[in-house]
DNA sequence: GTTCCTGCAAAAGCTTTGCAGAAGA
DNA sequence: TCTTCTGCAAAGCTTTTGCAGGAAC
């Protein structure tokens, strides 16, 4: 379930994204904090560490970490978006009375979403290809 | 895959919804639009039937169907939500290239999300109920 | 007649953009 | 040195709120 900080900010190189502090307390804040924080917890949660730090530039890190395939955003509900650092398979639970949870529940709704590539944009593919 | 628009009307009264012009426009055209419209897709679509028709009605109708369990909202990605007459548990798939499709998919990412009431919350019910 | 609904205008909240100075490579 | 990043201020969007006139029951 832990994830390899060290492996992260190479695959940062890998993608051309510098380095920089914030990014890498953005990283380690999200890889602490499995919980799919919002931009605002994120915010709070580094100000004391960091106060200069700007919503700004944990929008544009996080925006750049989604474009690498790093982070992925989650936005059920609330219009606000939540970001999560564990982008393999798995399920997001929530209670709809103290809005936590994780096993045990009532389920009420389920939703499934896969995005992909479909047929038609597929066969395109084929034909640029060849 | 059709729902009775009648007994739509019938849940409405026995939500205590009122049966306005504009609700019933806003849930023929949810009935008859099966791609999770956004705000702005109803609104442009009933515009010429319903030149008058506010989009704080819109928003106002949708709440009140939500409210009532009979429409699903769906915010996945573009921070726009998006909502659904057929409350049903289904998949709902999305293209990366034309953003659209349904069968025949490369899929490269998957996301389930539950709803529900957890063993905590669920105990304070129980001792409520007793 | 009473209650709830409509829709305009304005506000609220999340996210993006423009840009000048700063930092990374 | 050159490119990219930071963070302030402002703008852009979606959604909500306040409220007066109107419609539903």
């Amino acid at each position: 379930m832990k994830t390899n900080l060290e492996g992260i900010t190479n695959k940062l190189k890998d993608n051309n994204i510098r380095l920089s502090h914030q990014r890498l307390k953005v990283l380690e804040y999200l890889d602490r904090h499995r919980i799919h924080p919002t931009v605002e917890q994120i915010y709070h949660g580094l100000n004391e560490e960091i106060p200069t730090l700007s919503k700004t530039t944990i929008y544009n890190t996080l925006n750049k970490l989604i474009e690498a395939g790093l982070v992925k955003v989650i936005t059920i509900e609330d219009n606000e978006a939540r970001y999560d650092i564990n982008t393999d398979f798995h399920g997001h639970f929530k209670c709809r009375t103290c809005e936590k949870g994780l096993d045990g529940f009532r389920i009420y709704t389920r939703d499934m979403y896969f995005s992909g590539i479909c047929p038609r944009c597929s066969e395109q593919e084929k034909c640029k290809d060849s």
